[in-house]
DNA sequence: AACACGCCCTGCGCGC
DNA sequence: TGCGCGCAGGGCGTGT
């Protein structure tokens, strides 16, 4: 699934190709589940609408429209916004169409379900469930070392959680979590708290390093992952540990090794990461 | 409070 | 060829 980068990107080609468009309709595909139900009432809300604006908070879409409401849209594990021109035949897994006035239709798909729709007021968008307890942009002007070491020094959990953690910093999932603790040198099982201001300087600035290098690359496409448009991303071509397991380190030529912590894949250099 | 674990789903690649 | 298993960019709810 996308992390902040692939949801930056297509945020990016959303506001390139469907800014100040105009919704004539939407409407669900199916009645199957995504995270959550979709909003019985979500249609009336996506008729004859301008988009206004359209921006990412954590790894959700927003989009921003003229009737004083914003879309929500968040793409799980497999999640795929596409745009298609009006003659598009509906597939498997296509759970949501958008009909623009431009002539072509924003389509929601994902086989996994983990994503979700919604709508909320623009006005109430602070105080929304699914966003309160969000943490800090990372690349924001409020994420700074000191920042991160404040975090960190208040955790004893293994630093790779602490980094997943939304209510700390948001977006930073499971790839750019391993790639920025590697070019930090600090072991995924390292406890947060026991990280010195140093390392967390450094830390802090390759996972803004990381994030932007992934940005500039069109993002990581590993298997679902795609622009707007059907494109691929460029930058899992440039992962140093992510998924490399048993293959050589590309600073010590060691073995890359694959952990589970909390249920999900960490890839580090035992050598290099201490 | 903090952490471990399991679940929500489908699809794919692997070993047998 | 076919089946079962494990695994996948996330996030949340439950239990200890």
């Amino acid at each position: 699934m996308p992390e902040l980068p692939e949801v930056e990107i297509i945020c990016q080609g959303l506001q390139t190709k469907i800014l100040n468009t105009i919704i004539l309709n939407a409407e669900r595909l199916n009645n199957l589940k995504l995270r959550q139900a979709i909003d019985e009432d979500i249609e009336s809300k996506l008729d004859n609408v301008k988009i206004i604006n359209i921006t990412r908070r954590a790894k959700y879409i927003q989009i921003f429209l003229s009737n004083n409401y914003v879309l929500i849209i968040h793409l799980g594990m497999s999640g795929k916004l596409l745009l298609k021109s009006s003659d598009y035949i509906t597939q498997k897994h296509d759970h949501f169409a958008i009909y623009l006035n431009n002539h072509e239709l924003l389509i929601y798909n994902d086989p996994r379900r983990f994503g979700l729709i919604t709508i909320a007021k623009q006005d109430e968008l602070a105080e929304f469930p699914l966003f309160k307890h969000l943490g800090i942009e990372p690349l924001s002007e409020e994420f700074t070392a000191q920042y991160l070491a404040k975090i960190l020094q208040s955790k004893k959990q293994p630093i790779k959680l602490t980094l997943m953690d939304n209510v700390n910093i948001v977006g930073v999932g499971n790839i750019y979590a391993c790639e920025s603790l590697y070019l930090s040198k600090i072991s995924p099982l390292t406890s947060s708290n026991s990280i010195s201001f140093e390392q967390t300087q450094l830390l802090h600035s390759n996972i803004i390093k990381v994030l932007k290098d992934s940005i500039n690359k069109g993002g990581s496409t590993l298997k679902d992952y795609r622009t707007v448009s059907g494109e691929t991303g460029y930058f899992q071509n440039n992962f140093y540990v992510y998924g490399r397991e048993k293959n050589n380190c590309l600073t010590c030529s060691r073995n890359i090794v694959r952990i589970v912590q909390a249920g999900r894949s960490s890839f580090y250099c035992p050598n290099c990461q201490k």
